[in-house]
DNA sequence: ACTCCAAGTTGACACTGTCAACATAGGTCA
DNA sequence: TGACCTATGTTGACAGTGTCAACTTGGAGT
């Protein structure tokens, strides 16, 4: 058996205790030696399974692209590609909303050197991906410099949108921007009812 | 007379070298400590000016706030609503592509407390106000539950997408993407067509 | 049994924001 | 004039951070 029997599991505890960290404070206060206290360990110890603060960083962005990718395939089913596409970006935005600071940490966040970490890049060209075939199966209203169809900058675009809404929505310039309660709760179906003028025939 | 004569200008010297720190390498590199030693002064010099990073942090949010207010007002001249809007987009993602770093400061970052900064606060709801004021003007494709003319939720989604474009292109979540360098070239006017596609009666 | 190395330790350094105590120069007012 | 007072600036300290270096140790592989 060449089964490292166990493989030290401080790794791992590293990464579940810098998530409950991100999720409940934030990352900008997420710090390597308050990891190391929280878990009862040396200042030191989690450098040995982390060359550097960007490399636990890398680590919990990848893992969150993957549970935001799964959430995503998760939305509920819908035939028509309308309202498929609708039903993903409400998961798209309850997902934000679920999650605000692991949206903030994936989205908002200044990342670590992307050539540097593979597997945190490939995580969140998944997650775009998702969304770019899902438009490739639609018949989209034609744009004026008609010739090609291209679904990456279809994508683009309602990424772009919803990624808007959502950072939008839960940045403090926001609250700051003197929108009522009413335009709060609207906003969201008013921005869908937006991309779909935009993308239907 | 009563206008004091110096007035001290380490404060304005100080909000002038934060923002070079700002340009050159971004919000999270800046510190009083570095601003002071920049001056060639105490590093409590700046606390006499400003009670904390937060309050300097304002300031300069606050002034970018302004300078970006400014910046979309002295967008080349259009009759047509259509025409002006557009022109209105052209000069935000130009504002993005050549201050992304000032940008980032102010829609990227966590903010101090609003409530505790009201020029910040001020300023931002400026900028949005020109934004809407704009579509305000405008006669627009009715949604759906058309009832309600809001040019207030289609001010948001206009910014949400120029936000989302803007952002996603300087991300280095974007890099990752995986998108051609065509594909780069075009999002922008792209995304400018789904826009008008989206509001135009 | 011997070796070797991964994993954990302690200690140091330079950096940060911020509090506290002290110095001083200039203007205000008796 | 002289006393005082405040705005501004100084030095020194403290706790926090990331990270480098050196030391210890337990256990797997030869």
């Amino acid at each position: 058996m060449t089964i490292r029997p166990k493989r030290s599991d401080v790794r791992e505890a590293c990464v579940a205790e810098a998530f409950r960290i991100v999720e409940e404070t934030g990352v900008e206060s997420l710090s390597l030696r308050d990891v190391a206290r929280r878990l009862g360990v040396s200042h030191q110890a989690p450098y040995k399974h982390f060359p550097s603060r960007d490399h636990i960083l890398a680590e919990i962005i990848a893992r969150s692209f993957d549970e935001f990718s799964t959430f995503l395939e998760r939305r509920p089913d819908e035939k028509e590609p309308e309202a498929d596409l609708r039903s993903m970006g409400v998961q798209y935005m309850r997902y934000a909303q679920l999650h605000p600071l692991k949206y903030r940490l994936m989205f908002n966040t200044p990342m670590p050197d992307p050539a540097k970490h593979p597997d945190m890049m490939r995580n969140a060209q998944y997650a775009f991906n998702i969304l770019r075939d899902r438009l490739a199966h639609m018949t989209l209203r034609p744009t004026r410099d008609a010739a090609e169809v291209s679904p990456q900058l279809d994508a683009l675009f309602v990424w772009s949108t919803l990624h808007g809404v959502a950072s939008v929505l839960q940045s403090s310039v926001f609250q700051t921007i003197g929108l009522s309660e009413d335009d709060r709760n609207n906003a969201v179906s008013r921005c869908f009812e937006r991309i779909s003028l935009a993308l239907e025939p």
